[in-house]
DNA sequence: AATTTTCTTGCAAATGTTTTCATTTTGGCG
DNA sequence: CGCCAAAATGAAAACATTTGCAAGAAAATT
């Protein structure tokens, strides 16, 4: 009932008055707990737990000291792969004592150069971000303020702050070759909006090259655009695999998008993989145990977040926030029963 | 290359020198720029664009102002109903300028609670966590610092914090009530742990007191407890409807249960829901699309996420935070093709 | 031109904490 | 008991910002 409201709350030297010493030993009982008595101690922990004292991190701050807390700018939470990253993410920084500031923007750049700001209003002593390419801004705005920065998903030699992914690129055509070699030539692909999304637009870049060289046309009409999601993906498949001359194979951008391609072609009553294959990328927790299982490309998102993470807490305590850490990832497909050989329109 | 390093960060006093004011109008330019004329205005930008100065905005927390973060704690964003409600709750914030701060605990009380403490040191403005059961010291924590807080995916008459959420016995209530109602009587249930998760435990209950009422017996080597993941519940899953006597209707603690389930009975050859009907709870994105559609009770994620921000927020702005706002949200089956009548065996 | 009113701006105090340095207390030893 | 070293504690400064108060400048009114 009292919720101690207008007694505002107990600061450090409050605790200090009721244990009967100064503020700098109450400080003392936290930052250093070897310098002072044990008896006196227990009369400080006493003291908070009676006054409900909380300390407050960011007096730190102000003395240029770090604030505990990192930040993590998405596209958004609500997606797998994501979901993943932020889990190993957020693990790693539990295990340090360290707190985690979210922020999304839906792909939406300048809604991210405003989240950058804010945490960097907030002092998180570093911050990571997904994608290498965003507006020149938003770039100097991690680079400049001193604290270190990283960006994840997405790997480049020459990268103007720290990085840990796959070359999005290989991704596109680790998938497009598997495709080409089990013998398709009439080919679809299905992938998300490319604004603000370099990843998908790299994939796609990479899926295209193959298939050039390759000598196969994949014509515009052939490349479909979809939102990021199981349904508005198989809508967008049953229109396609209506088609008399619908592609024996399909390449997603990634396997949510996959998995309402394969559902299409279920309600469809279409056979995976004689009637068509298709292919994802991602290797989402689940693609592995669907009926059929989804062939797709290995995304390793939770060493993606972990080392993401640890790449900021290295040079956060080493002191050397300029540092920068690339890390490259190597992709393998992951080959299950979503694809098979082109059975020459038998 | 130059990331001015050793020069530490411009502070407020820099800018003002800098634009030839004094501190006190530079503070002024950001909280009542109307109260600075136009001309100084425009210098004192330039100056804060030129020194690439970013406020620090817990300089105000000192003074007791308001830090303009809010605390959430899930127990894991790596899941698909927790992230949808996270990525509501963190757009509703995102309207409002305010930054979220995010824990996670994945399912252990005590990381919990310290969680919990750790965002109060960082100064929200506002804390909700999710689920209303909680050992003693963290019940207090969250009441006695005179900020708000909301407990999000329960509903409870007599709660001590706000709250938002559906009654999880109903929805254990009503899927069970389905497969009755459709005439099973050999009924498996398949939960995830109940330890620190109120929720599973509730729906259980409620499924239990349907059956019990029914005259069902359920007996205990008929309920599987797993981990939740669509992998470790497709295992368990065939375990389960591999024997002789395998049940006709499966009742799972959530949907991402269900659907390993339901690949399980597809791995085995059996039809859905001919041999075998399956419901699970929550209806998470995809759960619609899936093939066959997956029987489960709306859970509504987005609107938990969101009304638990506002609620926060409107105590946060009445500065009222002992206010308890309780808000149920009633539970409805969608029925899909996973389920179907019991055909007596034939 | 003198006076009043309205705008702008600066000064200084206050906020919660940590740390350096100085001081006091304690305990050991002769 | 007296001295010294070591241990424990306290005082005060520093940190970045906001805001009440007061003063100076500009504009409006007489």
């Amino acid at each position: 009932m009292a919720q101690r409201h207008g007694k505002k709350r107990a600061d450090i030297t409050a605790v200090a008055r009721h244990a009967g010493v100064s503020a700098s030993t109450v400080s003392r009982f936290f930052n250093h707990p070897d310098l002072v008595r044990p008896d006196t101690r227990k009369r400080i922990e006493r003291s908070c737990e009676k006054l409900g004292y909380v300390r407050n991190r960011y007096a730190n701050t102000l003395r240029g000291l770090r604030s505990g807390s990192i930040g993590l700018i998405v596209p958004t939470v609500d997606n797998a792969i994501f979901a993943e990253m932020i889990q190993s993410f957020a693990d790693q920084l539990n295990a340090r004592e360290l707190t985690l500031l979210t922020g999304t923007h839906g792909y939406d750049q300048e809604l991210e150069a405003k989240l950058i700001r804010s945490l960097l209003e907030h002092r998180v002593d570093g911050i990571a971000v997904v994608g290498l390419e965003r507006p020149e801004a938003s770039r100097t705005l991690l680079t400049v303020q001193g604290i270190p920065s990283v960006a994840l998903w997405n790997y480049a030699e020459e990268s103007a702050i720290s990085c840990v992914g796959p070359q999005n690129l290989d991704a596109g055509r680790i998938v497009a070759k598997h495709v080409v070699d089990l013998g398709h030539e009439n080919i679809a692909t299905i992938f998300p909006e490319f604004l603000g999304n370099d990843r998908a637009r790299d994939r796609y870049r990479g899926a295209q090259s193959v298939f050039e060289e390759a000598g196969i046309a994949v014509p515009l009409e052939r490349h479909i655009t979809t939102p990021y999601n199981v349904g508005a993906a198989k809508i967008a498949a049953i229109d396609l695999l209506r088609d008399a001359e619908r592609p024996s194979a399909v390449v997603c951008g990634n396997d949510i998008i996959a998995r309402g391609v394969i559902f299409a072609a279920q309600a469809l009553g279409l056979d995976i993989p004689r009637d068509v294959s298709v292919v994802g990328i991602g290797d989402f927790a689940g693609s592995a145990e669907m009926e059929p299982g989804l062939t797709s490309v290995r995304m390793p998102a939770r060493r993606i977040g972990r080392l993401g993470a640890q790449i900021l807490i290295d040079a956060i305590e080493s002191g050397d926030a300029g540092r920068i850490t690339r890390r490259r990832f190597e992709l393998k497909i992951v080959k299950r029963r979503s694809t098979g050989a082109w059975r020459g329109g038998l």
